[in-house]
DNA sequence: TTCTCATTTCAATGGCTCTCGAAACAATTG
DNA sequence: CAATTGTTTCGAGAGCCATTGAAATGAGAA
């Protein structure tokens, strides 16, 4: 993952709404959930949602499909976990350990240093 | 991590020229550097650094002390490890298999889709 | 077709962000 | 003391964000 990817997905997910949309779609699964259950059960007009739902589908974080008249949205772990990637190596001095909780520690002899340049 | 607490971290690195200053500091370890270097080696005025160094501090990413006329900064990986706790955690359906690299995936069923996500 | 439902688009608004220039502050040096 | 260096504070401006109400679109039902 890039940086401009990683600050707009950082951005998508840096709003209350937008992440708590995330979460619930995380919670829903790989089959995602319709617009207006999400509306409901965040209790966000439609509109709004939409408009947060493109943010989160700009950066890449959830995709849609139409099933009827209802449009279903799912988030998309691929992305995120690319966003916890580019963290865990950018932001950790490239050794995993820095950062990331004991569970997810991977031994890294040397630290693999400015991967992309730091502009 | 609250939930207020991770936004306000995602909100601190989403942003360029912050999130550039962040990898600095964490490329430079736990010892910091001077504003006037990371000014520098960013090409940043020193007030706009300011403002962005404000903004981390509030998020709890980094840390700051004096050193005669200098103010060290440093990144601070405790909050940046509770950040990539939180998001595994709330964003990856409570089990981390969903979202870390490859390495440490559990399997889970993957249930089939309906129709095509149109991303 | 006409009606209804689910969602999106449009236009407008207040608030926040990022950046800049100028000035102020703090600590060391002469 | 005054001068210099490193950083912060203040004030202002352009632009983006999140939300809203009203209108429009798309798809199924009557």
């Amino acid at each position: 993952m890039e940086k401009s990817n990683a600050v707009a997905a950082l951005a998508a997910l840096a709003q209350d709404n937008r992440l708590a949309v995330f979460r619930l779609l995380v919670e829903a699964g790989p089959d995602g959930m319709p617009a207006g259950q999400v509306a409901a059960a965040l209790k966000l007009a439609p509109n709004t949602l939409t408009f947060h739902f493109d943010r989160l589908r700009g950066a890449g974080l959830v995709s849609v499909r139409r099933d009827g008249r209802s449009m279903i949205y799912a988030a998309r772990y691929d992305t995120m976990n690319e966003l916890l990637g580019y963290l865990t190596e950018n932001c950790c001095q490239g050794r995993a350990g820095r950062c990331v909780p004991a569970a997810r520690m991977k031994r890294t002899p040397a630290p693999a240093r400015r991967k992309e340049p730091v502009t």
